[in-house]
Formats: structure tokens, C-alpha cells, sequence
DNA sequence: CGATGACTTGAACGCCATCAATCGCTGTGG
DNA sequence: CCACAGCGATTGATGGCGTTCAAGTCATCG
């Protein structure tokens, strides 16, 4: 649901692709708004991503609804990536955002005789890949309380800003990115500030300060 | 463990590699015997890897021992890519195995010239990532069950011979592949078998015939 | 204000883990 | 050749962590 759009003649793709912003593809701006989906499982991945401004999640499905969050987007990241020919998540705008879009074919295009570029999208891959790879030890092996706390560092890092982390995702996200339930989750958030780990500071709680990351860092390990 | 070795003078890295078996990169083959490490986690990576003959797992470990399995790697498989300078997994035959290693440096040395052996990577490290991304929503949200059910529907599509799939991993490495416990497996597995979905062959329980696909599949989704 | 949605908190349940016993196969040594 | 130790697997009993069900609070928005 682009409800605007700003094309840029120029090289675009930052963070990853900062690097390359010499090359020959152009991106074009789209906003999503909150909960709106940028694209879907099997569809076609004519397009990859990067997140401007605001935030978005990847997800898969089961059959019945079951959920598993792949990956938070915050702004710099590239998503949408390393997909074949269809896309292999879902993507939604967890709050309004921005994403630059750049054509696939231009990248590949490029790639197949620039290797600097080749390079470039193996790095990012990489880096997913082992993103992933973590995730999945969490999700197999972690505790509620671990995963929680895990959670927390990896935002903690990602999106303090003046020591308060303001996240944009619900409790429901949370948990299916962490293969808990809404409940376990603020079950272990407020246990986390009972122990004064963390304390809030909205009545909405989705504003944070981490007060003791070493005390996070040695329940997760 | 080396206990063989056997130099190629030309190309040699079958499977996804094979498109590229002009490459200008040698191999060297090792056996590792049953239970012996491959690579440790944080060591450098200087290789990569292709099994010949025999069955390796790659896992991750919390501090406490819990262990994560990523994936199992047969015949034609390659592992140890995708990662930096340094293995993000153990790895460690699960039987007596034959790899054929070639130096990562050969490989990125080939790849910063040659776009066809950059997409080659690329298309490997994908492989890779679309199986880690379907098993992070089978360890955050699939049963225990369905699980299994996953378990034998990928290995009865990889090494089954003659109708019978012949397991060269333990309960226990099932059990850490797929988030459980070796008893959870070992139930799940009686369970499918009282369900007529399964036969074991032999009293070691390593045998399977899998006489009712499609059933596992419902269990799945 | 009344409705709705996000979050917290409590109570009870259930799936899977844990603890434990047993069985069968393998290999080893007397 | 047999006794026995060791390992892998199955099966049973019990328990606990996280889920499920439910109630209640608070903020936002019509």
C-alpha cells in the first residue's frame, strides 16, 4: 500500500550497500503504513528493501496460523534479500514506514560482471545467515526467561536511543519472534523489573530502560 | 582426525559446486572417524567442505552443554561456508566420513574474478539459509509431533535406498536437531510406528520404512 | 463516555522434560 | 564360550515450565 513515492536518479542502497553506491541501480521510496504487508510468502521478489524510517517484521505461517517472526527491520536494514525467485516471508510495517526499493534484476544484473557487487550480496547474506543460525539455538534450546533477555540485549543495541529503547513491535510480536506466547513474555518483562534489570517508562510499556545488561547478559550467556 | 589422505592435481567440488569443477582450485580428501571433530566453533576457517562418504553434524552450545544441531550433512553436502574467518559451528562426524576440503581462499581468490563462481557461492549460502529459516519455524512453533514428522519426511527424501531410510544419526542427535528430548523422539517414533505409519527393520531402530508418507505430511503441514 | 486494543496478572492445565527402570545388542576379557 | 559392562533405545511415572483460559487495568479513540 505505497501511499507515496520519490524516486532518486542516483545509487541508493546504504548500510550493506553503502559501499557500492557508485553502481548502476536506481531505488525508488515507498511508505507503508502500520500493518500493512510489503509483501507476501511466494510472491514474486522482483524487489529487495531497505527500511528508511520505522521498522518492520518477517514472518512465516503455518497452516493455522501459527507464527514464527524471522527477523526484525530496523532503519539501515535490507530485507527481502537473498530469496530466489519468490519471496520466502512475509513482510508487514510494524509502525508507518519508508523502505527504498531497488530492482533485483538491476542488482543481479550488475553482479554478474561487477564482483565487488557479488561480494556485497554474499556479505549480507552471510550476515542473515548467521543471524539465523543464532536464532535458531535461542528457539531450540533457550528458556522464556533467556529468550527474553536475549531480546532485550539484541534491541538494546539496536534501537536505544538515549538509553531508552523505545520498540515498536507489540507484546504478540515479541513472542512469536521469540516462539513464546504474549503472556510469557511480559510474565518474564516483569520479572525483569521486579529484579531491577529494566524499568518502564510509558504506561504503554514499549519504552525501556535497561538498567543492568550484564545481569541480562548472564541469564541469557 | 586425518587417518587418510588423498590429493586431486584438478577441479573437484561436486553438487552446487559442480557447474564449476574447471575451477582453478584443488582438494584434498581426510577421514574423520565416528564422533570426531571436523572444525570447532571459533576456530579460523580456512576450509570448506564436501562430504564424500559418511554423515556430519553441525551444532551450536550454550555454556551449560545444551546443543542446537543446524543441520546434518550427507553425501554430496557442502559445509563450513558461509562463514567469516571463523566457523560459527562444530562439526563432527556422525560415522566414519570422507570429506573433500578445499581452501576458502582458493575459492574467494577464484571468486574475485570469476562472477559465475560468486553466484555459485551466493546460490550455496541461500541453500543455506532457506533451510535454517524453515527449521526456526519448526523450533519456534511446530509440536513435538510435527516435528518428528518433519524430521522423517527430509531424511526419507535424502537417504533413503531401496525403500528403507537408513539413519546414521542417534536419538539424541534427532533429538538436538529438532529441539526435544531423545525420549520425546523415541515416543513420537513408537507412536507413528502403532499408528501404521512406519516400520523399524532391525532391533537397533536405525532402519525405517516409511510406509505412509502422506500421513507424516498431515502431521507436519 | 463506551468500545476497543495492548498489556498485566492469576489460576489451572497439558505437553514435554526429567528421572528411572528395563531391554537388547556389542564388545571384551576371563 | 559365557559373563558382564556399556551404550542406545524404549517405556513408565512424575513434575515443571510455558500455555491456555480468564479477569482486570489503562490508554486511546470513536
Amino acid at each position: 500500500m505505497p501511499t507515496n513515492l520519490n524516486t532518486h536518479p542516483k545509487p541508493l542502497l546504504f548500510g550493506e550497500l553503502g559501499d557500492l553506491s557508485y553502481a548502476k541501480v536506481s531505488s525508488v521510496e515507498f511508505k507503508h503504513g502500520k500493518g500493512t504487508q510489503i509483501f507476501g510468502q511466494a510472491e514474486p521478489a522482483n524487489y529487495i528493501y531497505q527500511v528508511i524510517e520505522g521498522a518492520v517484521l518477517s514472518h512465516k505461517r503455518l497452516s493455522d496460523g501459527r507464527r514464527q517472526i524471522g527477523a526484525f527491520h530496523l532503519p539501515g536494514d535490507i530485507f527481502g534479500l537473498g530469496n530466489g525467485d519468490f519471496h520466502r516471508f512475509t513482510a508487514e510495517a510494524i509502525v508507518d514506514t519508508t523502505v527504498r526499493l531497488v530492482k533485483r534484476q538491476s542488482l543481479e544484473r550488475v553482479a554478474r560482471t561487477d564482483p565487488a557487487m557479488a561480494r556485497s550480496l554474499l556479505t549480507m547474506t552471510t550476515d542473515n545467515l548467521q543471524h539465523v543460525e543464532n536464532h535458531m539455538l535461542l528457539l531450540g534450546r533457550k528458556t522464556s526467561r533467556e529468550r527474553v533477555a536475549a531480546f532485550l540485549l539484541e534491541m538494546n543495541g539496536r534501537l536505544t536511543a538515549a538509553g531508552v529503547m523505545a520498540l515498536p513491535m507489540s507484546r504478540r510480536d515479541i513472542a512469536d519472534y521469540l516462539g513464546l506466547t504474549l503472556e510469557t513474555v511480559s510474565r518474564a518483562l516483569s520479572a525483569f523489573q521486579r529484579k531491577g534489570y529494566l524499568r518502564f517508562l510509558d504506561p504503554t510499556q514499549r519504552h525501556i530502560v535497561v538498567l543492568n545488561a550484564s545481569g541480562l547478559a548472564k541469564l541469557d550467556r
